[in-house]
DNA sequence: TACGAAACTGACACGAGCGTCATCGATGAG
DNA sequence: CTCATCGATGACGCTCGTGTCAGTTTCGTA
């Protein structure tokens, strides 16, 4: 086995272990059993526990900066439905590879202090741009005037939690219905009442 | 100092520890030193780390368990002012005790399995009534029609994110904007385009 | 087939942090 | 003043997981 593929089965293995006991119950003998090599091989290929997970998040952090897009009000696209793509994007990135996402989203908090920087640093950033991407749309008119960004974190968390949800509990969930279902949500709210 | 205050001494500690370090980083020395007791004191206290642990945040769940009520349609508060106070409530709560609300929403996942388990049945129960008051709603008309149980769950991780991001940067947010923002949000979601 | 390089191995030494327990000191009853 | 009780102490031993490295195997090349 190459040296490029053995390393990838490594972080293959690990992303498994890690998504299974999250990190911290995740021992270094877990993934060296699981790939079935030695100990010492693992640190031929990586440094430490803390750089082969952080190389597993910083790679769907990545994916996932990708495909986020600014709305763009000249496009020939309508609004609504680049939206709706965006939503769509982002689901079906994060539901592609369950157990990465899995670690994305609930394992790589209280790492480390650094880590919890990096990763609301990364937050910070996707909740920056929708947040922008809110206030143009109210001088526009087509976002509802209020606290855009109150809007932007409580979006922010609106997904999450539903990722969290599925990808935590195995849970089978149609995409186009989640996509569809969390359009409305965004679109509409849901109460109707004065 | 009597038995209990002294419980009482070390468990504000602890939580002060646990909301700056986080639970794995957060060592029993820290927690005696910050005391002001010997590492043996600890012991005759509690039984270890995890114990002391479990029962800052039961409190916390079990005071937030208190204040959720179901929507009474018979009331003569409107649907509406209920919803907006139940908002009120929870938002109240959770930020009368920032130190325990970011370990509640933070620190407390991926401590063991054992609790994970226990943390997403808390959650569950919540999103279940949630689930519950939608479905009413949809029967009698106030509610959109749509999946209840995705729009639990993407209210809840709403609600769960403002706070998160409220807590985990000591941000000062007067609590009637976060209350009105946050309900406008639920009342009519955000896009106004067709 | 022989040899050097490169990949792999796993026993080991080490440190961190945990929980214990023999001992200490303060308090108060007799 | 004496002794018993009880909370408090902190050095100690132990466990667990880490990262290393001297030695072994495999691979490619001549």
């Amino acid at each position: 086995m190459g040296k490029a593929e053995r390393r990838q089965q490594i972080l293959t293995v690990a992303r498994d272990v890690f998504a299974r006991r999250g990190y911290h119950a995740a021992k270094i003998d877990d993934i060296v059993a699981a790939a079935g090599i030695a100990r010492g091989t693992f640190y031929l290929y990586f440094e430490d526990k803390r750089a082969i997970f952080e190389e597993i998040v910083d790679r769907t952090m990545a994916r996932l900066g990708m495909v986020i897009e600014r709305v763009d009000v000249a496009s020939p696209k309508s609004v609504a439905e680049q939206v709706r793509d965006q939503i769509r994007r982002i689901f079906h990135i994060l539901l592609e590879d369950r157990a990465t996402t899995k670690i994305l989203l609930s394992d790589a908090l209280g790492v480390d202090p650094a880590f919890d920087r990096k990763l609301q640093s990364f937050y910070d950033e996707m909740a920056k741009q929708l947040e922008q991407s809110l206030r143009d749309g109210q001088a526009l008119g087509i976002v509802r005037q209020g606290d855009a960004h109150l809007m932007s974190w409580l979006t922010m968390g609106a997904l999450k939690e539903a990722l969290s949800q599925i990808v935590q509990r195995g849970a089978e969930y149609d995409e186009d219905t989640l996509v569809e279902g969390t359009f409305a949500y965004f679109m509409g709210g849901y109460l109707r009442v004065a």
